[in-house]
DNA sequence: AGCATTTGATTAGTCTCCTAACTATATGGG
DNA sequence: CCCATATAGTTAGGAGACTAATCAAATGCT
């Protein structure tokens, strides 16, 4: 009775460790293990952060644009959106199109520079953040119970430390 | 001379505390800052992965259709592709128009079953794979190097157990 | 044996993100 | 002062993922 690994263990270190010794490869099998385990681990997170914003008629795109108008006070041009944000200033563009038609936020042209606007959160923008920030709060909280104060702590450090890694998959 | 928070540090504990305190939420803001890094942490990553394939005309996506079925000796169906890999088969479907295109896989029918087909590694995307496995496991290495083997044991096991808390975020 | 259900794969349509190209406005060096 | 360059925003087009609908083949229940 083959026991079958749980999603949250896939892949497995076997799987890695066959990967590497198929090209003869002299990698340790636990790193790369890591490497794909967070992979994974986002793109479940994505996932499921979708379908948990949906629920409220928004991404998690959306959200966030929502989320940092309401940390600038209610006002940000697109660009500034964009650089926050950490998206293209295409995708802002997108996103603004979504919440605009919904009400949540309006464009007005920039007084002082007239290429540029200012993202407005309306009153129903800010009310719609309120209606599902108890929700939303709890069910982060939620997911992350399982871990103890202490233990949150070391996966900020290590996870911040493998972020700083990221740049080794693409420079040069 | 505001410090700069570096993009690893970002979001920041106190974004997460006015969150929290602006709804006036009984919530740990490190609990919620630890969702939302492995979010940011998890898109950064995806974008860097989808970066380091694309030097080798692949997406992470594709990589990880050839890697699953070399792990089968060469042949599996589209099914079975989209149960082990976690996606729906209309994506495999996607996945393999174009690895197919590039000749790197080629879809027979199975000569079992009059509905299903057998995706098969051709020799081509064989050497692909091949040729593109020490640089790629080389870079994933180098991005966990920060970490000791404890450290990476460690964040495995954590990483896990968040993982496991994910359906918190959907269900019911 | 025959018909309903299930399963495998594809297609169509949506969503988010990207890059590249375009338009309009601002800025700064000669 | 004017023209080159840079910046703001949008548009166009692409890739990967999803769901829902479709079609063919297999299974299975009477």
């Amino acid at each position: 009775m083959a026991q079958e690994p749980r999603p949250e263990e896939i892949p497995t270190l076997d799987q890695a460790r066959y990967q590497i010794r198929r090209y003869g490869l002299d990698v340790d099998p636990q790193a790369v293990l890591v490497a794909v385990r967070l992979m994974a681990a986002g793109a479940r997170l994505g996932q499921a952060v979708e379908v948990h914003f949906s629920r409220f008629g928004l991404s998690a795109g959306r959200y966030r644009l929502l989320a940092d108008l309401e940390d600038a006070d209610g006002e940000k041009s697109p660009s500034q959106l964009a650089a926050s944000l950490g998206v293209s200033r295409a995708t802002v563009t997108g996103l603004l199109d979504g919440l605009e038609r919904d009400g949540l936020v309006l464009r007005r042209p920039s007084a002082e520079d007239g290429r540029s606007a200012v993202v407005v959160l309306t009153a129903r923008g800010a009310r719609k953040m309120r209606e599902l920030a108890p929700e939303h709060f709890g069910r982060l909280q939620a997911m992350v119970d399982p871990l103890s104060a202490e233990e949150r702590t070391v996966f900020l450090d290590l996870l911040g430390r493998l972020v700083r890694g990221i740049p080794a998959l693409t420079q040069d």
